[in-house]
Formats: C-alpha cells, sequence, structure tokens
DNA sequence: CTTGCACCCGTACCATGGTACGTACTGTAG
DNA sequence: CTACAGTACGTACCATGGTACGGGTGCAAG
C-alpha cells in the first residue's frame, strides 16, 4: 500500500525521474509525505501512472490527457471528452502521416532514379539540390 | 551581387533569423562584411539556402546535410555520400511511418468501439484506459 | 557507527529547426 | 536634421517527454 518513489517506479516500469516529472507537471496526485519528507504512494498513483501509459498507447499527447487526469469517471461526460480529444489527435497524426509519407515519396524517387544512372555527372540527386 | 541579410532572406523565402540561424550552425558560409559590420551576400548564398531547403524536401535534416555541404561537388563521391545519407535517414521516416500508423490504428480502433456504444457505462475507451 | 543505497530538491540539459526580444548602431528618405 | 526602417549582437524561448547532475539527508544492515 504505502510505496517510496522507486518501489512505484519499478511497479509501474517507469524511471524515479518520470514519477517526479509527472508530479511537477500535475498529472499525479501529490503523494502524501513521512515526517522526513519521503514521498508515500498508493495503489492509486500505479493506477494514474498506468492510465497515463494507457492514454500514450492510443497516441495522446502529455498535454491531450491533463484534462482528462482530474476526474477519471467511467460516466458519460468523461467518455464523450476522451473521444473528443482523441478525435482531435487522430487528425493531427493522420496529417503528420501524410506528411512523412509525401516525404518517403520524395525521396524514394530521387533515390531510385539517382541509383540507375552510372555517370555520376548525371546524377539526380546531385542535380535537384544543386538545382536553381 | 552584394546583398543585405533582409534582401537574401527575402530573395530565398526564409527569414532574416533563420540565415542568422544558419550561419551560427555553420551551414552558410560566412559572409563578408561592410565597413560598418554588415553582412554582404551574393548568389552563392542564396544557392547554398535553396540547396539546404532542397534537401529538407528531400527528408534530410540539417545534421543530415551538413557534411554534404562543405564541397557540393557534381563528382562520384559526393553522390555517394548523398545517396548513403539519403538512405540511412529514410529507414528512419519508415520506421517513424510504421509508428504512427500503428497508433492510428489503436486510436481508430479504441474510437470506432467506444462510438458503437451507447451506454457509457460500458464505453471501451473509458474501459481501455481504466484497464488495469 | 559506518557504509552505502535510496531519496530529497532545484536546475540544467537532450533533439529539432528555428523564433523572439532588447538594446545599440547604420543607412536612407524627406 | 530627423525619423524610421534595417541590421547587429547575445541570449532566451517554443514544443515534447522526459533525463541528468550535484549537494544534502534518511534509512537499514552489518
Amino acid at each position: 500500500m504505502k510505496n517510496t518513489i522507486g518501489k512505484i517506479a519499478a511497479a509501474a516500469g517507469v524511471s524515479v525521474e518520470t514519477i517526479r516529472f509527472y508530479q511537477r507537471e500535475g498529472m499525479l496526485e501529490v503523494p502524501a509525505r513521512t515526517q522526513s519528507g519521503w514521498r508515500e504512494y498508493g495503489d492509486h498513483h500505479l493506477r494514474t501512472i498506468a492510465y497515463i501509459k494507457g492514454c500514450q498507447r492510443l497516441g495522446l499527447s502529455l498535454a491531450d490527457m491533463k484534462p482528462l487526469l482530474s476526474d477519471v469517471r467511467n460516466d458519460g461526460s468523461f467518455c464523450l471528452r476522451v473521444r473528443s480529444v482523441s478525435r482531435e489527435r487522430l487528425t493531427k497524426i493522420e496529417r503528420d502521416i501524410r506528411e512523412l509519407l509525401r516525404t518517403r515519396r520524395a525521396m524514394r524517387a530521387t533515390l531510385a532514379r539517382c541509383e540507375a544512372v552510372k555517370e555520376f555527372d548525371q546524377c539526380p540527386t546531385a542535380r535537384t539540390l544543386l538545382a536553381r
């Protein structure tokens, strides 16, 4: 039940520094302290970290999930907000994918043309880059 | 022929600050100065900036292209190095694409399951996040 | 009691490609 | 001559998700 930061980090599969970071960012409930100042974590902290990692696997950024952390409840408003944030993030992910695919296409095309050529003074890669 | 930083920036379609940045990074040949200290740019600076932008469109990072900037020549060794750097970068781009596609798949699946449900206490998005 | 690990804190740093700011000087048009 | 635009410089800052460091304490075993 009562765990130090090191124990909870090991249990959650993250580093001590990560937990301190989450706390600084306000993503993790501020833990009680022992008289000497050590943080005391409970199971709900572990659940919150698992929740953060779950959100990350889903593709949410820390900023996305921050407003969802305060009230993790299994009711309608929570669900709708999760959906809304997820849809926004999905839009961005799809934009990023299109951008990367465009870059991949450009690079593949240039490489392919380049490698088909034997005379280096005809090299299309160099020509592309030197053009203008 | 002789241009101030503002003129060359406008001609190249980048900002003055970007040019100063490239110079700091050693990507742009150090320009001559007027007696009062103003930078004097020539056409080769413009070509270098166009070259940098061309490399970026191809998918190269600034770090990738830096070793290719010192001797832009249309011969075999230059060409081979461009190809080698490009292939490495392409590998990374493809890894990034796979990662993003994986995330998109997870997010789409969760959203789809979520939106098919009417009772919020059955919401799979909330369940996924709250699991464990 | 001492050793040695775990923990405390604040702060700086990583990559990426620039952007922004404040203060001081230069160049040019009216 | 004055106003105003442009330039110079150093430095700090942006997002992102943490990581690393250094100097100081707590705790438990031997």
